[in-house]
DNA sequence: AAAACTCCGATTGTCGACAAAGTGGCCGAA
DNA sequence: TTCGGCCACTTTGTCGACAATCGGAGTTTT
């Protein structure tokens, strides 16, 4: 669902969506000159269709073209993703102050059975945490979706937010934020199922506060390590 | 300062902001057929920059595709004002709070007298409300520049919010609005002043809650004399 | 020996033409 | 008369080739 697009109709949408997966799994390196004529040979199209994939890219914030010098994949520094977090934070809170006005009683509860079902899969343990980040992306999509708000859920979700899913998937390593994650997901929806929009914006905001210090402790260790 | 492309290199680029001018200032009318190859005639190029200018414009949210039916400029109907305000309730209320943290004290007075030559101006009154138009956007830009997150500047300025551009060319009539909204913008400037970063975020807010009460009430308008 | 200039290869930017898909109108039949 | 199907035209999607620009290696000059 969060995965943008089913391959579709155009050749230039395939390509993007076949980048944009290349980018966030990592297979293209951060920074990596992207070569339009070896690119369009790999996904056997002509370079028309793949450079009109490279603008949309572009505006989704995965690559960064410069003129006459091609285009290079983003690369997540440390005040990018600050930045990033910082947007999210705007935004998934306000979504959540609207989500709670307009979500229904059904959707909360839904919202509820979907963090059991993380619990669960939390229980589990092991192997798959990646499976509980891309679990706790659909939980945030989902309040996003409440708001009713299509460009709040256009930017949340299919569009805008890939940088977020690449961050995650470097990152998916420590699992250790997942519980008191989880929790945090909990009074969210509790807020949420009491009508409480602004309880439910700052606790949303503290909630990925939180996130953000977790991701900026690792990214001093590995920088210490390097 | 505020107009996306002092027409720069390719002609990619320069379509772009051609055709967002144009769509801004409505001389494209809102759901008006974009057939590619007529601009690129009336342009003087071929249909190759033409496709990627629009898939460019189509990331600003200026223009709509669908895939083998080409691509149309957007409506701006009152639930994508609102979805718009909403979100730029959230994003400008954020840049606001981390201004009043990051701005330096000169360019806080910066923003006074930038305050003080639109008061000249609309004391002067008349004919060109609209300049205070573009002036207020221009402190509104200013403060997203204070916040000096790249990500909220690109979303506030340059790319993203042509949107909000074309409201205004829209709405740019009701000058009713201009003496209300200079007070609040000084509320504001003081707030920053006092490294108040909470309470400039929440007049920032109400701020443009105002605004877009203002916008709503003229839509009714509109819409009962239609 | 270091710096600058020049030329060459590679890559991007652009164009025109071809193929496929969709749209609308026209004709025929019920 | 109206509905349905067929056909032609328009428009989009795609490709291959040409021109402009940039980066780098080699050479020359101070």
């Amino acid at each position: 669902m969060l995965i943008p697009h089913p391959p579709s109709g155009t050749l230039s949408d395939l390509a993007t969506h076949k980048l944009a997966q290349s980018i966030v799994t990592g297979e293209l390196a951060q920074g990596q000159k992207l070569n339009e004529a070896e690119l369009a040979e790999r996904f056997g199209m002509g370079r028309g269709p793949l450079r009109e994939a490279l603008r949309h890219l572009e505006g989704m914030r995965l690559v960064k073209r410069t003129p006459n010098a091609g285009a290079r994949v983003v690369v997540l520094d440390r005040k990018t993703l600050s930045d990033l977090y910082t947007v999210r934070e705007a935004l998934e809170g306000m979504a959540c102050r609207i989500a709670a006005a307009q979500m229904s009683s059904d959707e909360i509860a839904q919202l509820g059975t979907l963090l059991d079902s993380h619990e669960t899969q939390i229980a589990k343990q092991g192997g798959k945490v990646y499976a509980q980040s891309e679990g706790d992306l659909d939980f945030h999509y989902q309040i996003a979706r409440g708001s009713r708000n299509q460009m709040l859920m256009d930017m949340l979700g299919s569009e805008q937010y890939q940088l977020l899913r690449m961050c995650r998937y470097r990152t998916s390593r420590n699992a250790q934020r997942t519980k008191p994650a989880l929790n945090q997901h909990r009074q969210i929806v509790e807020a949420l199922a009491n009508r409480d929009g602004e309880l439910a914006e700052l606790l949303m905001r503290r909630h990925i506060q939180g996130a953000w210090r977790s991701i900026s402790e690792m990214i001093d260790k590995e920088e210490q390590v390097a």
